[in-house]
RNA sequence: GGCGCCGUAGCCAAGUGGUUAGGCAACGGUUUGCAAAACCGUCACACACCGGUUCGAAUCCGGUCGGCGCCUCCA
């Protein structure tokens, strides 16, 4: 295992080392169920998905634990809104988030923690900062005081003193008036005892932003974690946040490596939900093959901006470039995968020769997401894989051709490489091929059914070598938008 | 105001002191009844600009311009 991860804490790579070399101990933030997910949630949770893969392909046992957060004034703001109870909303959207990991093709994560159910944990960890003298009470709220913690700042970088406290025009008044210092945070918010709430030592109230996941992270990883994940934008405040109560309470390191990666973009700025520039996940699945959606999403460094792209169509389905190209390239995949199955068993011979570019995928790969888990790099490769794989069918199909039984045996071993390290080609390809093509068809206005009668009625001129009638079939489907692909073993079609 | 990131061929995007990244588009070829797919080749000695360091810089240093992010809602 030699794994370079760039650190968020130490501004550099360095390798991966966990505390426990037979068990790495990763968290990462999850999200705040009020609402679906969106495209920046399914990048983010892709990232952490390729990550574990690649550890545990690489032989080290890992424990992913990914929390929801189930409890947050968003949520009871939207329940309200809606006339529904917090915690109903908050179950509905736990189950469509994992509706659109699974189909994002993200493994679910070994513990799913729910703030709901740590509230004792939460107020254990309170009651130990004010014993430590790192937080206090304050008409029944609890703040951390950052100036009990020396350390903080150091996670985003930033000094106490000159970072403009309340610059993004975002900080409550009144909560401000009862803080020490302008930067301290709720660690508990008290409640009117009509709203949701939990009984504690400090009163009724809530859990504040950042003390759920100090909580549960210890409960289930400990007081060390191996790597601590999340998006950039939690960088400040919540990880740096975490970070500050968690070692002031436990006086050891929270995480030996902080992982962040980089937001999604429209047209250059943030997605996010205040700019409501946003897609969700299963927005785009209509237009989209989920797993595309994952392999656009490794077409670009994970601490880099993912630049998205959409354009509406004067009465027709918008369009997305970037997804669209990525569909393409997850079609050429299995579509490669098809030719090497079908490959007639009398065209394969035995022994023989292996091109470099298959033998060598499972090590190019792993040797890419070594390096800071550089997806481009694996997918650079993946583009040699396929090539030499075509080429390998190309040749068997040739007349008198044949392939080696090694060049396809290592074929198959490149793709299962593919599957368990990137989680990508993990469908059948037929099933997946022919959806894409439905689902294109059906935006089109084009039927099936008639596509395939004339495929029939254009066999039948052919037979007869009526190629002119052929022909005025083909430019029928044609103008439709239908491509018609002859080969040997019959007329498949697809949408152009 | 503070801290930080980015600017690479038509487009997207890796790399980051000396050696072909890769994809998409376009064009040429092999193949095909026609066509598509697939494969091969070309576009590609590209790295915002100005200085400096160096035998050598897209890569390191300084500055300039342009774009973006965070500074208590955010993945």
């Amino acid at each position: 295992m030699s794994l370079q991860l760039y650190d968020t804490l130490t501004g550099q790579k360095a390798p991966f080392t966990p505390a426990d070399p037979q068990n790495a101990r990763v968290y990462v933030c999850g999200p705040t169920v009020y609402d679906y997910a969106h495209l920046g949630h399914a990048r983010c949770y892709i990232v952490y998905d390729v990550l574990t893969r690649h550890l545990r392909t690489s032989g080290m046992r890992v424990t992913y634990v990914r929390n929801v957060t189930d409890i947050d004034d968003k949520i009871i703001n939207r329940a309200a809104e809606r006339g529904e109870q917090p915690d109903q909303l908050a179950a509905r959207f736990t189950e469509a988030f994992r509706e659109d990991m699974e189909r994002l093709g993200n493994a679910a994560p070994d513990v799913e923690p729910k703030v709901s159910e740590h509230l004792p944990h939460i107020i254990a960890l309170v009651q130990r900062l004010i014993a430590s003298g790192n937080a206090y009470e304050a008409d029944g709220d609890v703040y951390f005081s950052v100036e009990s913690f020396e350390g903080y700042g150091k996670l985003s970088h930033r000094n106490l003193s000159e970072h403009e406290t309340g610059a993004s025009g975002r900080t409550d008044a009144e909560q401000t008036a009862r803080k020490r210092h302008p930067a301290d945070f709720a660690l508990w918010k008290s409640a009117e005892r009509s709203e949701v709430g939990w009984e504690s030592p400090f009163g009724w109230g809530r859990p504040g932003w950042h003390i759920e996941c100090s909580a549960m992270s210890m409960e289930h990883l400990g007081e060390t974690l191996d790597l601590h994940g999340g998006g950039l934008d939690l960088v400040f405040p919540h990880h740096e946040n975490e970070l500050a109560q968690s070692e002031a309470a436990t006086c050891k390191p929270f995480s030996r490596c902080w992982m962040h990666n980089g937001f999604v973009e429209v047209n250059k700025e943030k997605m996010g939900k205040s700019l409501g520039n946003f897609f969700t996940a299963r927005e785009l699945f209509r237009h989209i093959e989920p797993e595309a959606v994952r392999f656009f999403a490794m077409t670009v460094h994970y601490r880099a901006p993912l630049g998205f792209e959409f354009e509406e169509v004067a009465g027709g389905a918008p369009r997305f470039p970037g997804l669209e190209e990525a569909e393409r390239r997850l079609e050429y995949l299995y579509k490669t995968q098809l030719r090497l199955r079908e490959l007639p068993a009398e065209r394969i011979v035995p022994e023989g020769w292996v091109p470099d570019a298959i033998s060598g995928f499972p090590k190019a790969l792993k040797r890419a997401l070594d390096d800071d888990l550089n997806m481009p790099i694996g997918l650079a490769a993946l583009s040699d894989l396929l090539a030499s794989v075509n080429e390998l069918c190309d040749a068997a199909l040739r007349k008198k051709g044949t392939a080696q039984q090694a060049a396809v045996d290592a074929a198959e071993r490149a793709f299962e490489a593919l599957q368990r390290r990137l989680g990508i080609g993990f469908q059948e390809p037929r099933e997946v091929l022919e959806r894409i093509r439905d689902r294109r068809a059906e935006a089109r206005g084009v039927r099936r059914e008639w596509v395939e009668q004339r495929i029939v009625d254009r066999a039948e001129a052919r037979s007869n070598k009526d190629f002119a009638a052929a022909d005025r079939i083909r430019v029928e489907l044609t103008e439709a938008g239908v491509e018609l692909l002859d080969s040997p073993a019959g007329t498949t079609w697809q949408i152009a």
